[in-house]
DNA sequence: TTATAAATTGAATGAATGTTCAATTAATTT
DNA sequence: AAATTAATTGAACATTCATTCAATTTATAA
């Protein structure tokens, strides 16, 4: 009996809104007041949902790392091929499709918390350690498959996030389109060497 | 006549207790009130000095990126041996020497400003430029002296930039010590194998 | 000693913050 | 229709915020 419940999609919006708000004008200047008077609604109410707003900041937190994960995710098509699958990986990490998907800038400022927060700390190492497994996986799968000759898995997955995370850092400052481009692809391509894997190569399976 | 002004001296004081607050608490929880309280002094001195918080924070973005810096200076002992400079500078980015200089909490909080704010960016993306350019200097220079043998000099200089800023992504949440060192040992001997360098060889000049 | 200029204080401002609590509205079941 | 439960509002809260302005203290030069 009574009301049935909308807390987990109600929470899901304000997040969503949050997120869009924090998104143009950063996440210090992004209040409950302002998020409830771009929904139309009353600051209580996110209260409601929310009890403080180091819970709100932890929803957004999580619902950027899950958005961050996507980029990772392998899609049906290729999920037995794991050469395939690899390389759509490392095509979707430098492709423009990651700035479609995801805001650095919140990425980035929500990192910052890691340091003065625990929960945020752990949150960011168990999203990369997670990564880095998944990775990891991936490789293996490839050379039991006998498509990829290389030494040590870990190391190798590791290179390519350090390569990752680096690369971005610069690329983030980079405003100019051409440029933005072209050091996107040289770092694709330094991916797929540290992988001893070539280009397209879309040819035949 | 009149009294001498103090101006740039208590602005410095100003945003040192500036930043050791930040440092601890965070960016976004440290206000002019409480600079002002630690420093007791009226927050309208800080006015004073810095004429809007936001003049405060470009202030401390200036001394961070300042600080950065250092990391990055050569000893006068190495000034004339390219290759002692160069392995001197590797040396400083992948140690210990780094945390006790800096603090990397506020170096990537302000980054995230830089998303937002087109003054932080500018000082940021100069400041990497400047920095890769130095490196590119460094690196030249030990190719005259030919103690070195590399190819694109460019792409070397960002590789290792690259690695600097994807590692210490990463280790800045590692919180256990020993694989903290363990990571950087192994990423300082990636920069060194990037720059065809070999470690130690301190003993003949 | 007097004039001067900068350092500093102190009180006050309005706006925005996160949060509270009670009251009301709306949906769902019996 | 009545009971129940959740959604939502609205008003109020004390606190903190950045910033203002006038007044006062302090150092220096004439």
């Amino acid at each position: 009996m009574g009301r049935k419940s909308l807390k987990e999609a109600r929470k899901k919006e304000i997040i969503k809104v949050f997120y869009s708000l924090a998104k143009k004008n950063g996440l210090e200047n992004t209040s409950i007041a302002k998020i409830a008077a771009k929904m139309e609604i009353n600051p209580s109410l996110i209260i409601h949902y929310f009890q403080t707003r180091e819970d709100l900041v932890y929803g957004l937190v999580d619902y950027i790392l899950d958005k961050y994960k996507l980029i990772y995710k392998v899609s049906a098509a290729h999920s037995k091929d794991s050469r395939k699958a690899l390389l759509e990986i490392i095509g979707n990490i430098f492709s423009k499709k990651w700035n479609a998907l995801f805001d650095d800038g919140l990425f980035y400022g929500c990192y910052a918390m890691a340091f003065h927060d625990a929960k945020v700390r752990d949150l960011y190492k168990k999203l990369l350690d997670s990564l880095r497994a998944m990775l990891i996986g991936h490789i293996e799968q490839c050379r039991e498959d006998g498509v990829l000759d290389v030494e040590d898995v870990e190391t190798v997955a590791d290179n390519i996030f350090v390569l990752i995370d680096g690369a971005y850092f610069y690329l983030s400052l980079v405003s100019d389109k051409e440029e933005y481009e072209q050091r996107l692809n040289k770092y694709r391509q330094q991916a797929l060497s540290i992988l001893h894997l070539k280009e397209l190569s879309e040819v035949s399976g």
